[in-house]
DNA sequence: TATTGTTATACTCTATAACTATA
DNA sequence: TATAGTTATAGAGTATAACAATA
């Protein structure tokens, strides 16, 4: 990373006459972002903001959010899935796991059996209605990612899907190696 | 609840048996993500959490969060800005920006004027404890950076934040040329 | 009429913690 | 004791909409 060197800016001081009298807004189009450039975070937050907005449009009233697809699709792709496992997998807490199934399963999109070896484990297997609704988002999930293939360039995409994996995975190990 | 029947085949086909004998949840190691594999948006989430996350273990009780950082940083940076001129360069409406600057104003990091020719502006100026404020979180702020730098490698950097605008600047204004 | 900023409210997504039932 | 799932609750971050003051 380059070094890089800020300016210094102007602040308001003890014994400074705060004058009404001149001052004006700075020019928008000319603000000065310092660090904020380079800041990553906040193109995170916004590129996911967009990208989500994206596929939410696509998706319509299809009643099921974009987070509802990620979990949908894992009990289509693993029949018998549990949930604990669909929160790892989905990288939420197994909490945020209930009421999305409760919900599907009220839908008749999934149901849940009990596994016969473990009663403490619920076995979500999509219903036929389930396996539609997930093939219909597939099918606006395409769009989406081309969509966003377009939005990066195709030369890119390879590229970028790799970085956001190794920078989750790298933070997060270093998160975990000194003590979370 | 208790043991539940189903009709016959919700979710396989006729004939199929709903047995609750044998069933177990696949291997963990081995689920299959199908297309969640490229769902871009999923790993943007991730990405956001853990680079949040990160930012804010290493700004410890600075009882400043990440998202005030952007926010001072503008105000030091742009002596006078708007409020309004803060929301559109930090991507959140100007409501969400009322909140943090009337905290920064009542901790003595800013102070308020009015603008004098339109009276309706309200202009905000970084004070001395707010400077300092600022300049104790920059510093933060690079190691952050430093450490997604490590976790990407540099050689990726300046593409990865590059991609991530293009994504952004793409999408939203494909966003807006379908009308939001 | 339009815009700046404020306020009250609500929404989305997610986590924490206490609980049960099983193991 | 430990784990799977449920539930109630709360928190963070943000937006919407109605409003007052000003243009």
């Amino acid at each position: 990373m380059d070094k890089k060197t800020y300016d210094a800016a102007p602040g308001i001081r003890d014994g400074d006459v705060l004058s009404y009298g001149s001052v004006q807004a700075p020019d928008t189009d000319t603000l000065d972002h310092g660090i904020l450039h380079e800041f990553i975070g906040m193109y995170l937050r916004r590129a996911h903001e967009t990208a989500y907005e994206d596929f939410r449009a696509r998706l319509g009233d299809d009643a099921l959010h974009p987070g509802y697809f990620t979990i949908l699709t894992l009990i289509v792709r693993n029949p018998h899935i549990s949930q604990t496992q669909i929160g790892t997998a989905s990288a939420r807490d197994k909490s945020s796991v209930t009421k999305a199934l409760r919900w599907m399963e009220d839908e008749g999109m999934i149901v849940r059996l009990r596994s016969a070896s473990d009663r403490r484990i619920h076995l979500s297997v999509a219903t036929e209605k389930g396996i539609r609704q997930q093939a219909m988002m597939e099918a606006k999930a395409i769009g989406h990612l081309q969509s966003l293939n377009d939005a990066i360039g195709s030369e890119r995409y390879a590229t970028f899907i790799a970085t956001l994996k190794d920078l989750i995975r790298n933070l997060e190990s270093a998160a975990s190696a000194r003590g979370d």
